[in-house]
DNA sequence: GTAATTTCTTACCGTGCGGTACAGAATGGC
DNA sequence: GCCATTCTGTACCGCACGGTAAGAAATTAC
């Protein structure tokens, strides 16, 4: 590998690109998300992202090379509270703002309804193991990051010394994957946000925030 | 149709069936659990079942055919304790053996990891539109039986009358169904039963049951 | 035995899949 | 102009899919 330089646009010569990947990347997320990854054909894809095959092909490599670059995307994007709602002040906040963040984006009008991270895992074929594996160190991952915010709140003394990260952050991610599942079964948001208020019911803390 | 008798064996001419349609059943059902609607071949159902593909065609119709029958032996059989939970004295009752019954089929070493209703249900393709639907309606009836129950709870003074039975339920169909996501990334037992007894805690009752 | 009936076996059909070869079109360098 | 380079469009490849036609095999009725 040369050593790249700091933004170096080497004069790209040849002939242009005719789209704009990152668009196309936005119209991949949508049928991924509506159809799963083996639901997904390349067709299905190159059609909604007006491109032809082998331009996908060379730009965004295979098709699971694609469906991980829509994966990223998609944390970026519509899954983004998630990461933003670890940075408010109180473990009760954090969730608070974790599950209500999740019930509008599965509720919300532009998308499809459910999660990518749970929708893509589920159900697909032998071929697509390695897809599976990432979906599920995705959530894994997610369900980590909460465990270690949740330690910092026992630390904080915003949650009781006998609370149990790991479980609660479990019971978290539970509560958030059952979402999606009900979203994509037709649940309304006022509906999720009923669930919402019995769940955190049972949220410990020594403050009433 | 003609009027059946009692338990008419009517004289099976020609030649008989080679293999056990019971036996069969629970093969495919297997392959299913394991591998969702889609993700199921013909090829690896017929030699899961040790069956040829006319046999199948022959005894069970099409492939959803096959998938619709092998849901209701789902129910009868590895799920039936989410029929019979109903049967407990108390709601909370109802709800602990529900979960705990949730929780135990969905890590018991000879299943496969998760719930056949939702592994199915997502991700699937539209050709299976029908599937989905069929698979969200056998969830969404599991929902209504627990919402009857919690009803009758609260008629017999179990739960508080102020209770909101539909949001309950929905709430405890949440968790079976987080909790089926999460046996799929691999969650043990009794990381399940740490989130159960969190979601217990707010369960609303008169008695201390 | 022989006919009738039902199941089993093999081999196949059309379709859509993910992925690609190849030639033509559009740009920069000179 | 004219080349090198890069992207686009069409048409195709091998493969696995769900489903089926046709005849051989196994049984009962008589």
């Amino acid at each position: 590998m040369k050593s790249k330089g700091h933004k170096e646009l080497p004069k790209p010569t040849g002939r242009p690109l005719s789209f704009d990947p990152h668009k196309a990347l936005d119209r991949a997320l949508d049928v991924f998300w509506r159809k799963g990854y083996d639901g997904s054909s390349l067709s299905d894809l190159t059609k909604a992202m007006r491109i032809n095959r082998p331009s996908l092909y060379a730009t965004f490599g295979d098709k699971e090379k694609l469906f991980r670059k829509v994966l990223d995307h998609y944390a970026e994007g519509p899954a983004s509270h998630s990461t933003a709602a670890l940075q408010e002040p109180t473990s009760r906040a954090v969730v608070k703002r974790l599950l209500h963040g999740t019930a509008d984006m599965l509720t919300s009008g532009g998308n499809p309804r459910g999660c990518l991270w749970v929708q893509g895992a589920l159900a697909c074929r032998n071929s697509a193991d390695s897809v599976r594996k990432e979906l599920i160190s995705r959530r894994l991952g997610g369900e980590a990051a909460l465990r270690q915010r949740l330690k910092r709140a026992i630390v904080e003394g915003d949650l009781p010394p006998d609370a149990n990260p790991a479980s609660l952050a479990r019971y978290i991610a539970i509560i958030i994957q059952g979402m999606s599942v009900q979203a994509a079964s037709g649940a309304t948001r006022s509906q999720l946000r009923g669930i919402i208020d019995i769940a955190l019911e049972s949220w410990p803390s020594r403050r009433n925030t």
